[in-house]
DNA sequence: ATACCAATATAAGTATACATATCGGCCCTC
DNA sequence: GAGGGCCGATATGTATACTTATATTGGTAT
């Protein structure tokens, strides 16, 4: 066995294969969780695409044990479907469950706002404000990277001002599995302007105070971004 | 090792241990998991208390290693709760967090709910007429288990309903995570009634094809039996 | 030539052996 | 006598060996 994570803190192994960082109470099943995770995320592993547990075990340099243990735990993000007896891939997810995600996420983002309508506090308008404004500005330079991640910043103030931790949870993993889709979507012609111009209306319906509006606004924003995502889809298919 | 599977289908393994189902194209870690988590459903594992790896292998006579895939699994599900290095026990959901969650689920069955109507064929109103008068029998002769089974299967309906299949899977999942603790609940005076008069509400918005008042009449059924579920707990703290 | 069966190969599932971290008890010191 | 540190026991994490199912390929028969 290789010498990994046996003494002290926030290491990091090299077997003369990939490196994989090895946090303090951090098992190796659920670093490579992580590293897989941001894999697919970040579209370096193909949805479709097989997971081959020995390539993947030979790779990092631990054996297929906590390999294994990882897909389990990936499995439970849905991110990886397990065939039994057939291996593990990436989850691929089609149009139609793609449709049916983006329904079930509009209603789970529009509570969030709701919510965050009825909570919100003067500090957390400044926070908000702020945030729309680094948008705006990454949007003028066309900066999309850092667009897409004050984009992701703006929805999180979100799902943390609905003070309903569960919630803020599930709308998170969700986001997260259809990340590997949505990112394809950030370089469309007018999807920077029409972000900006929606998380407008959601800001101001929950400065307002008003639940309603704030839910439909973002209900609205999550729905056109899901036809977005369709439409692009469907351009290539 | 012992002889499980290894044959024909459908088997039965008795190593002097517990009995474990064996179906075809499936593993000793999901048949772990479904036992499990219908043990942790059913109240027989309380929240809170952990689960040894040994003693569980032991019992069902097998490895170590299908039972720490099974912790792996339920852990997707939210049953179980792994703090690395420090074993797996029983996810103990404090009053907090079931409140978060039954927001969620009124949210999630709601939109089954409003979808429902909009999709319903007559068939459909067929199948969920005669659950429901199922359900009436099973509350006029007291028979709780039952009543609690065909309960279930209404709720189980409307998901199928909305036709959005992912819907119906987080449905299910969340109701499954608080299961342990709603189980309780439908022992009390007037749940019995309540559901039914509830359900009925329900019913009669879906077959009118009215997916607002669907939406808000499921909703506050959802509601209403986290309200009971949350004073029941109170009574005990 | 195609379809079906059989045999073999490959990869998933399981068992077991080994390494290592956490926890508890006991002893020593202050 | 109390508190802290050290040592050992126990259970989790990982590696490896072995079993078994599925898939693929080749051969044969129709």
């Amino acid at each position: 066995m290789a010498d990994i994570g046996a003494h002290s803190a926030g290491k990091r192994v090299k077997n003369g294969h990939e490196t994989l960082a090895v946090s303090p109470g951090m098992t190796l099943a659920e670093s490579l969780r992580q590293k897989l995770e941001g894999a697919i995320a970040a579209g370096h592993l193909e949805p479709g695409s097989r997971l081959d547990e020995q390539e993947i075990a030979q790779r990092f340099g631990v054996s297929r044990t906590p390999v294994r243990e990882a897909f389990r735990l990936m499995a439970a993000n849905n991110l990886v479907e397990l065939r039994g007896r057939q291996g593990a891939t990436v989850r691929s997810i089609k149009a139609q469950a793609l449709i049916e995600m983006f329904q079930v996420m509009a209603e789970l983002e529009g509570l969030c706002a709701r919510l965050a309508a009825r909570r919100v506090s003067q500090a957390w308008g400044a926070e908000i404000g702020d945030i729309h404004q680094r948008l705006v500005a990454a949007g003028e330079t066309g900066d999309i990277d850092v667009f897409y991640d004050i984009n992701q910043e703006f929805h999180e103030a979100i799902y943390e001002a609905s003070r309903n931790s569960f919630l803020a949870d599930q709308t998170r993993k969700l986001r997260n599995q259809v990340a590997a889709y949505r990112s394809r979507v950030t370089r469309m012609p007018n999807r920077i302007a029409d972000t900006v111009r929606e998380h407008e209306a959601i800001m101001q319906a929950i400065l307002a105070h008003d639940p309603e509006r704030a839910h439909s606004a973002m209900r609205d924003h999550v729905n056109l971004l899901g036809d977005n995502l369709l439409d692009f889809l469907a351009a290539f298919e």
